[in-house]
DNA sequence: ACAATAGTGTCTATGAGACAATATGGT
DNA sequence: ACCATATTGTCTCATAGACACTATTGT
């Protein structure tokens, strides 16, 4: 059968003797872009026996063994060739593998999920934001993208109502409100404006640097993350609608 | 390099011609037996050729092309292999992929964890149990699975703080006192009966069954799941000490 | 003064923790 | 009656939700 490769080293094991399914690593990189959430696409290339030519795809790629040490290492170079981006904050996702999700053979990916500030990156040429509305995506991606996309929608979704994750959403200085504002927009829903000070200020997670930001009403005292960069977990979550 | 293999198929396009990895899966399976919380290990074969023979590992091994349809029942497989269980609370816990973990080449592991009823299970004779005390294993493992497993570990103690998940380790019928008994089992530390009651209670996650427990006591309600066999999610963990 | 947004306070509801009180079987 | 465990109740505390109120800037 095409595509099936069996090893041909430590011969006398039998336990090499089985075909390997391809492997690849995926990122779905989250930015909060125009007021909305977004996520990193690429567009497949269109080379003869590519599958699905010039479709979105997330970006990813074959695990290249002489140059990525481990798993967490090549998700972090995809995603710095894709937008130069090299300290985020990176998680993995989990893991797919089936004989029907590559119609070259047998295939697993290992899929990571990075939040970063798009102002900082510079994106490659066949990369482009795509906004999440409603908590999905309109368009349609190759492979089993479009579901690996939906669980790390999920995932983040579900992580922001009881983790400091958004802070990596946000600029090196930001204000209470304008880290508030990305929580709503994740969440896709408006949280109280004092418990939310009050679980953010009391969760030790950020400082006050001496500035304020200006505008045409009160100023805003600006904050900072403190040094130690792990996400804070509360004890209980936002009070899910129902 | 020995070990190392390129694709044969598709030769039009450059993005195959990579060396593939291996491919394993392995399994951290749980289970509560003498009031511990156990895991299921088993021994490696001795082999010439074998890495770490005679050493303890998880279960586990290569995804088989032709006989795993994916990833979630190549787990549920080698579940069965070795115990027989063939329903069990199967999630998926992360992949460890790097150039080291296997002294037979670049090799990833895609990492499952189960909860079962180790009353329900026939072992194979390469499998024992292996109590986990003071949240971990006193043994050293092969490979990384030593990581793999203190990674299950700590994912079940911080689900079992807001989830049904202890449920998967009780026989068909129990009584809360029994339940509470695991929950404490697995956190190594005691619960309110009062809260506990309330929460279970509350969650609409269990149902009285027509029977009582009969001891030389008061008896006491015997509950069972509900039908949906979906995890619950708390919205508040039992408040942690400190 | 006014608009606009930042930030605080007050009141209520919920659910956990502590722990006491009561219930119900076996012996 | 007494023991052991199951089950319920009471009181306190922490924190979220609702929402009103005050504060501070630019115009």
């Amino acid at each position: 059968m095409a595509g099936e490769v069996r090893a041909q080293g430590a011969v006398k094991s039998g336990q090499l003797d089985f075909p390997r399914p391809l492997t690849t690593v995926d990122v779905v990189i989250f930015s909060i872009l125009d007021d909305k959430l977004q996520v990193l696409l690429v567009q497949r290339p269109a080379g003869e026996g590519e599958p699905f030519p010039l479709s979105l795809a997330l970006p990813g790629g074959f695990v290249d063994i002489a140059r990525d040490r481990d798993l967490a290492a090549c998700a972090a170079r995809k995603l710095k060739e894709k937008t130069g981006v090299t300290s985020p904050y990176l998680e993995q996702l989990g893991s797919w593998g089936s004989a029907s999700r590559d119609p070259r053979g047998w295939s697993a990916t290992h899929a990571y999920f990075a939040l970063i500030l798009a102002d900082a990156s510079t994106l490659t040429s066949d990369a482009r934001w795509l906004p999440i509305r409603d908590g999905k995506l309109r368009e349609k991606l190759a492979f089993d993208h479009g579901e690996i996309l939906a669980s790390a929608i999920q995932r983040l979704r579900n992580k922001v109502e009881y983790t400091s994750l958004p802070a990596y959403l946000m600029p090196a200085e930001f204000t209470l409100p304008d880290l508030q504002r990305v929580y709503e927009i994740v969440l896709d829903r408006p949280l109280e404006k004092s418990a939310f000070r009050t679980r953010i200020l009391s969760a030790d997670m950020i400082e006050p640097v001496a500035k304020m930001r200006r505008g045409p009403n009160r100023p805003a005292q600006l904050y900072r993350l403190k040094k130690n960069s792990e996400p804070v977990y509360f004890v209980r979550t936002f009070n899910p609608p129902e």
